[in-house]
DNA sequence: GCCGTTTTCGGCCCGACTGTTTTCAGTCG
């Protein structure tokens, strides 16, 4: 890593940078945790900005107003701008042994869970990490996660989640409009097809100067490293860690560029087939993506859709599903309250909804073995009970269902008894322990649960965390029969860090006709608007309004979550 | 180190279980 920029300004993953290695140094001395995490917040968020930090300093601008930068931090990074390194870090380093100095050119690696694995293999170099990484001899040695932080620390590119590429393509998309001169700029690609994990942001820019765009673009964040470009093409390596591509398209084919733009691949190879090659600069006249359907006799076919399945046929048939959208939803039938481990009580979750638009909300605090989440007991779940009748009884127009998150424990039965699942609407039933069950025997485990006639919904059904716990194996074409069979439904849980089923899961559990929620798992009254990133990926499955359950009037819902009863 | 509608100190989620790194770190929401 350069101590100094070329250019003279610092960008802020060079910035971001510094105050990472400050993190990873003070890890080794075993300083204070809470010092640690907010060195790593600190670069977090420089990383994340638009605008230059080091400007920001030299215009003599307030870095505390930034939410986790205060008195010490601004000042390492006024020093780190003016003089190109930080004393404190300079003095940890003098002190820290040839392979920390090593590690701490990749700030994403914990230096703590690296010389584990060092001592352990017998190794001591970045180079030798990365064969055993690539041999399977950490996986082999430490499991999945250890492999998996060692990969996302050893790379260039860094995936990031998709709720995080909307407030990113937010970004880059106002930079582009009011910096770099450009007329137009949408985002396309993987992004627009809303794929639950981004890699690249694509853009597609309408302008009369592309060559200034590009020359703009590399102020981004103080400093934006262009890997390649060509006369309609750029390609950035942005500071947070995907690529960032530019494409330059005008007015007069920007529809056709939308869609060549937007893909998949897998989509516009059966989509070729029907409008003869795409590629060829013959069809090129089309200025919105309308107009192509339209001459081509067919239906618009949404971008969550375009992957390469059945979507180019049914347009052609004109059987394309009616796409399920955000007013289409009723209410929301996975919440907690501070009866368990969320932040309100259930008038405070029950008014909000209400406001929402919503015409029900379930409540679904945990079950009494899920300490660490103050999973509920018995006795206060019969109270909760009592409580939501009593309300209901104030409320018109709006109903509190009664309901759990009920623990699906080791050997398949419910973690809550039969006489109190009784009492309630319906549950959402999950798995939150044991995750290392093999494949058998946690499907084994679930089809037994779902034997219970008070098993309602599964919730989150593969316990997935992107980009950080690859979820427990299950055969879960065995669950969606078993699930078919006793009108068991699924959960879509829109958490943007589990998005569970995902959308491929979604798209078979629907083509064996069953009905889906599509839940937050709100912990507070304000995640209720995390639905989005849930509709995001059930319309990528082709979710339809009728397929939802929460989409559904109170009535018919209720016979529906009673009918096993 | 940051933060503040309990603001200049004291909290920043935590507590039981798991499993092999064998004695405590990692993990679950």
């Amino acid at each position: 890593m350069s101590q100094t920029a070329e250019s003279g300004t610092l960008s802020n993953a060079e910035i971001a940078d510094r105050l990472s290695s400050v993190a990873q140094m003070l890890t080794i001395e075993k300083a204070n945790p809470y010092k640690i995490r907010a060195y790593r917040r600190a670069a977090a968020l420089v990383r994340g900005l638009g605008e230059s930090v080091d400007e920001l300093v030299r215009n003599n601008d307030d870095l505390r107003v930034y939410a986790g930068i205060g008195e010490a931090i601004s000042k390492a990074i006024r020093e780190i701008v003016e003089t190109g390194t930080l004393t404190s870090l300079e003095k940890l380093r003098s002190t820290a042994t040839p392979e920390l100095v090593e590690l701490s050119a990749h700030p994403r690696l914990d230096p703590v869970r690296v010389l584990r694995v060092y001592k352990k293999l017998g190794i001591s170099r970045i180079d030798h990490l990365r064969s055993a990484l690539e041999s399977g001899k950490i996986e082999h040695t430490f499991g999945p996660r250890m492999a998996q932080h060692v990969r996302h620390g050893l790379t260039e590119i860094e995936s990031i989640l998709l709720y995080h590429a909307h407030q990113l393509c937010d970004t880059i998309g106002t930079f582009l409009l009011n910096r770099t001169g450009a007329d137009h700029a949408e985002p396309v690609g993987d992004y627009r097809r809303r794929v639950e994990i981004i890699t690249r942001l694509d853009f597609l820019v309408q302008t009369r100067n592309f060559s200034a765009v590009v020359e703009t673009m590399k102020t981004y964040g103080g400093r934006l490293r262009l890997i390649d470009s060509t006369a309609t093409t750029a390609t950035y390596s942005l500071p947070s860690g995907p690529l960032l591509c530019l494409e330059r398209a005008t007015k007069k084919d920007w529809g056709y560029a939308l869609i060549r733009a937007t893909g998949s691949d897998a989509h516009l190879r059966k989509l070729s087939r029907v409008t003869g090659s795409i590629w060829d600069g013959a069809a090129k006249s089309f200025r919105r993506e309308e107009d192509f359907y339209k001459h081509f006799e067919m239906q618009f076919i949404p971008p969550e859709l375009r992957e390469g399945l059945d979507e180019v046929a049914r347009s052609r048939r004109g059987t394309l599903p009616q796409l399920i959208a955000e007013q289409d939803i009723r209410g929301d039938l996975h919440t907690h309250t501070i009866a368990s481990d969320g932040a309100d009580s259930v008038e405070e979750m029950a008014r909000t909804a209400r406001e929402l638009g919503y015409e029900y909300i379930g409540i679904t605090d945990h079950s009494p073995s899920l300490k660490i989440a103050n999973g509920q007991s018995v006795e206060n779940l019969r109270v909760q009970i009592r409580k939501i009748d009593k309300l209901n009884l104030r409320l018109s127009g709006f109903r509190v269902l009664k309901s759990a998150e009920v623990d699906i424990l080791a050997d398949g039965t419910l973690d809550l008894p039969d006489d109190v699942l009784r009492e309630l609407d319906y549950t959402v039933c999950s798995i939150h322990s044991r995750f290392a069950m093999n494949r058998e025997q946690q499907t084994q485990r679930i089809l037994r649960a779902m034997d219970n006639r008070y098993f309602t919904i599964l919730g989150h059904a593969t316990g997935r965390l992107l980009l950080k716990r690859p979820g427990y194996e299950l055969d879960f074409e065995r669950i969606i029969r078993h699930a078919k069979s006793l009108n068991c439904f699924f959960e879509l849980n829109s958490s943007p860090d589990r998005l569970d089923l995902s959308a491929e899961n979604a798209r078979l559990a629907h083509a064996a006709d069953i009905d889906i929620a599509i839940s937050t798992d709100s912990h507070s009254t304000g995640e209720f608007r995390t639905i989005r990133y849930g509709l995001e990926q059930a319309r990528r499955a082709g979710l339809q309004k009728r397929d939802v359950l929460n989409c559904r009037p109170l009535d018919a819902l209720l016979k529906l979550l009673k009918q096993r009863r």
